[in-house]
DNA sequence: AAGCAAAACCTGTATGACAGGTTTGAGGGA
DNA sequence: TCCCTCAAACCTGTCATACAGGTTTTGCTT
């Protein structure tokens, strides 16, 4: 499973370790041998036994800290949100496609947000939109109560892999979406933005999956547009 | 956009070598400063940089090797395998989750495939569909032409991002697919598995996106069975 | 101009050192 | 007996140096 990572002390390493946390079943929070024992055991010096900690922690699948331990980790959209950043950087993703799955993904997230969203998730989704209406005129918290309210449906989905994915696209989407504000030049067409958003919320809360999808598709239907005005290719 | 992952010396580092590839638009192959030039700069210690390397290199944004200096590397998905990986074995994602994200990007894979397909990619995943086949009493092979066949729908899907997917689910689906494959039992279970993908491969082909949504949707109602029927949960 | 070999450069790994931050455990007081 | 305190032991972050290979560049030779 991790031989693409070997070629090299370090790779064997990391494989090493890895394999020391899945041996002992070890669970987020449980905290590793020290760089000292690790490398005494490998055979290897605390250069190499760092360097592995670095990738690992790379990959959010251990916690490094000063003076403490290394802690096995919690997964997190991190680093999966630098990665997808570097593709659209290096022109091997685009916008649109990022679009296409973002809208797969979140027209199921809708479906499995209106059928077993609790209350209290309810509440929240409806309340972030809210806030979007309230920060019509401020773009930077207008963004961030976006991609929160997208954050929260995924959350209400129950599937933390969809969470995960949300999270994954954040970084990439908080650099393009002024673009794509920008390009909605009327007010019109930013009231249009936002009510859709209310209409998601609203479908969500009345646990009505079809009103929910026909809400997404017509979120991005409306976000696809703009950003194509804006050109992003 | 990368002030996550600040706090120390290294943090600091890997911010700088991020921006350094995006502000001079270095593509993958592109060179990057050694080590020593780079401690210079930025006035840390070569094992600082060296740390920060090995963290990009972790997430496959560049690409390290002996002797030669690092590179921008093409985005990529094995570290994001192995993070998958660590969230199963830590219990935060369970199998039928990743069924469920699996069943719906595969979805609206087959319907671009089928809209986008080239010839060539027609034929091979037909070729794919009918080594399943071959490989019937062959578990391994078997294993690694299934996964084939669903790296190369994507592939034929025109999205990279949808690609990137597939690929990051493949190592904890090599980790289960032998669960799945025994837990079907009679041979008309294991057939009707080989006929459906066979199905897709011929709905694809034909440029049939409804079909080939059918197929899938089939495929994976039964990949789900067989997962449940294993315990998996 | 083409080819070749040496020099310069670069990375991988090891060792030792020291400044902080954290955990542990012994001792003392209530 | 239990709890608190504090010093010792432990641990990580960073630096400097060294050297064994591997790679690129340079400059000479043909």
């Amino acid at each position: 499973m991790e031989q693409a990572v070997s070629s090299g002390l370090v790779g064997d390493t990391i494989g090493a370790i890895s394999r020391h946390i899945r041996e002992n079943d070890l669970m987020p929070g449980d905290r590793l041998p020290s760089e000292a024992i690790l490398s005494k055991e490998l055979g290897v010096s605390r250069t190499v036994v760092r360097e592995a900690f670095r990738s690992l922690a790379a990959m959010r699948i251990i916690e490094l800290a000063t003076g403490k331990r290394a802690t096995v980790a919690q997964i997190d959209h991190g680093a999966m949100s630098l990665m997808i950043e570097h593709g659209v950087h290096t022109d091997l993703i685009n916008i649109q496609q990022i679009y296409d799955v973002r809208r797969t993904i979140e027209t199921r997230i809708v479906t499995l947000a209106a059928i077993r969203r609790s209350d209290a998730e309810a509440v929240k989704i409806l309340a972030l939109a809210a806030c979007m209406q309230e920060s019509a005129h401020n773009p930077a918290g207008l963004m961030e109560h976006d991609l929160a309210f997208h954050t929260a449906l995924a959350l209400a989905s129950r599937n933390p892999v969809y969470s995960l994915l949300i999270g994954a696209f954040q970084g990439i989407t908080r650099q393009t979406w002024p673009i794509g504000w920008e390009s909605r030049p009327t007010q019109a067409s930013r009231d249009l933005m936002l009510a859709t958003h209310l209409n998601i919320a609203r479908a969500v809360a009345a646990s009505d999956p079809q009103q929910a999808v026909d809400a997404m598709a017509q979120h991005f239907d409306e976000s696809v547009r703009a950003v194509l005005a804006a050109g992003l290719s």
